[in-house]
DNA sequence: GCTGGCACTCTGTCCGCGCGAGTGCCAGGA
DNA sequence: TCCTGGCACTCGCGCGGACAGAGTGCCAGC
């Protein structure tokens, strides 16, 4: 029907226009800005069946209208075209991201990045440990009866413990114990791991029983807990920048949620590897996120998402250039992390 | 004189009434709510010479008077008295930084903790690593040429870096090469190890020389550089409360530069141990932090500062309150780093 | 040297009004 | 059947004036 056709295209006028001007927009402003091809008047009818299905919204009688969530969520899943980078967009990420010095320094540059190119907050989930395969472990004995773990992954995440064991742990003690550790767990994933060490308890020397026992129940029961996953926040100066705009009253619960992380830990679980997913205002389980919008994907080289990462900005925000942009820095963090 | 000592009791209330209820306060409100024993009109005469003296401003004719930079400054220097942290406080001091896994988590807690104390944004600086002393070296062959450095301090915090060596390196290499290493500088400081890294190179068996020499220059060079320290900072969402009265318009700066973490870290590269010192407005040398202040003091538990911590807010801030509380926090978070 | 009184100044707020934007509806035309 | 121009209506926003309140500086008296 061309009906359908011109409202639709009518929505998607509205929503980039409201997206862009920040302001209610009206039939004629419409009408004079996008080539609809129509009267104002007739633009007026479609905006009545729109407002009906629940798409759009008037703030009060004799205002512009505004794209509601559920008109938001027809634009991003129908309407919007993909967005390709501009060159120089690529270029910034490859010469932000190169050079980094280690993972702290990646996820650190990676938030920056996003946030700059998005002018929003961004957020960036530190690699799942459990997904991640164990390179090397380390031990390092404290005093007697205290040894730090290292855990070093293949995703160059460095996580450390300190295990309290009862018997003592000499010197050599302690090199057999390495061993015996790093034989077991080295390039296997933690998740996998978790099964066998009734086994290696079982297999270990009488000896070192007890040390692995208590080794390995910290590993597994502190570090593969995905409650302990990290994340790393940027850009929250982007947020005072329309804060009072987009978010009025609802800017320090918002700062309060990104600081707990847990809600936004949350969402990062759900994602899956190149296939950006968006959560659109009231969408949001959490009552601080209900006016924002969460654009988030995974990254990672192979099948499964080491972690996730996204940007949280005001529902009116440039869905089609944010999804591009997360995109496009999520696939550059997973070649990185592959290749290092 | 009598004189002399009632202005300044009339700046003290001033600062405090102001402090308390963020409007401009006039003489009568002060002789109501001060016990000061004179009548509004001698208040005023006192007001009057303050001002001309810089220690009060009015925002305008017939508006009551509010302190500046000089007259917070005297406040804090000369008249506010130390304020004991309460029984609660105490306790939750011990009780929220208690039962931390690791130095993230004990300077995670820390942040969070004083922002809750303060209501305010705070920072908290990981454990210089130039005054840390090494526990361990780490080495971990990763492919013939690169090689990870995993370097494990006596504070808790551990830093990894790989090193590319053209050389190839062999487990029984590595081997040769830890046990040198670890003999060298376990147990050192790294400022004090970098004098002796010459004599380290030359006295090392040839075959090892270039292989020591890269992880050396490695060491010393990126992980004793003081611009890598990092920053923890929360809170933020303490801004947004009354960010849009205190920082009308300077709020986005503030975070850019809170981000931004050079600034900030500038300053506490002068902060003493268990000496709280404070930044009061154009005191701080960035343009961000004109409007703000800031409460640093060095926590560590010997002599010397490990790393700074502090609160950023509004000039008009509980300073007493504020210094107490980070002092107090610094001890404890001392304490904790000391004996892990 | 302090105090009460007084005139003055200035801001914040409230109210009323007109303007403009935008809408819904309707009758006429393709 | 659908689009279009016209028209009356509604409502928020901005502007200007009036007003109340808070605060000050100054002065004469104690």
């Amino acid at each position: 029907m061309a009906h359908d056709d011109r409202r639709l295209r009518v929505l998607r006028a509205i929503v980039q226009d409201y997206v862009s001007t920040n302001d209610p927009v009206g039939s004629k402003a419409l009408a004079a800005r996008y080539d609809l091809g129509v009267s104002p008047a007739t633009i007026r009818n479609d905006m009545a069946v729109l407002e009906e299905e629940g798409y759009i919204t008037q703030p009060h009688t004799s205002a512009g209208r505004v794209p509601t969530d559920k008109g938001y969520r027809f634009f991003v899943d129908r309407l919007s075209t993909v967005k390709p980078l501009s060159a120089a967009e690529r270029r910034a990420i490859e010469k932000f991201l190169d050079g980094a010095v280690d993972l702290h320094d990646v996820l650190g540059r990676t938030v920056r990045l996003l946030a700059q190119l998005t002018r929003q907050v961004a957020v960036v989930q530190y690699p799942t440990l459990s997904r991640s395969a164990v390179r090397h472990l380390e031990l390092v004995p404290l005093t007697p009866s205290r040894l730090l773990v290292v855990l070093i992954t293949d995703t160059g995440r460095v996580e450390q413990r300190v295990v309290e064991v009862h018997g003592d742990a000499e010197a050599d003690t302690v090199a057999e114990l390495r061993t015996l550790l790093n034989a077991a767990f080295t390039g296997k994933k933690l998740a996998e791991a978790s099964v066998e060490v009734g086994d290696l308890v079982d297999q270990a020397p009488p000896h070192l029983r007890p040390l692995v026992a208590a080794v390995s129940a910290t590993l597994l029961e502190t570090l593969v807990e995905p409650s302990e996953d990290r994340l790393v926040i940027g850009g929250t100066a982007n947020l005072a920048r329309s804060g009072a705009l987009d978010f009025p009253g609802t800017m320090r619960p918002l700062l309060e949620a990104l600081e707990e992380q847990v809600v936004v830990l949350r969402l990062m679980a759900e994602v899956g590897p190149s296939q950006v997913t968006v959560h659109i205002g009231g969408e949001n389980e959490h009552e601080a996120l209900s006016s924002a919008s969460v654009v988030t994907v995974g990254y990672g080289s192979g099948d499964q998402a080491l972690g996730g990462l996204g940007v949280v900005g005001p529902t009116r925000m440039d869905y089609a250039g944010n999804m591009a942009a997360v995109r496009a820095v999520a696939r550059y963090v997973g070649h990185l992390l592959a290749e290092s």
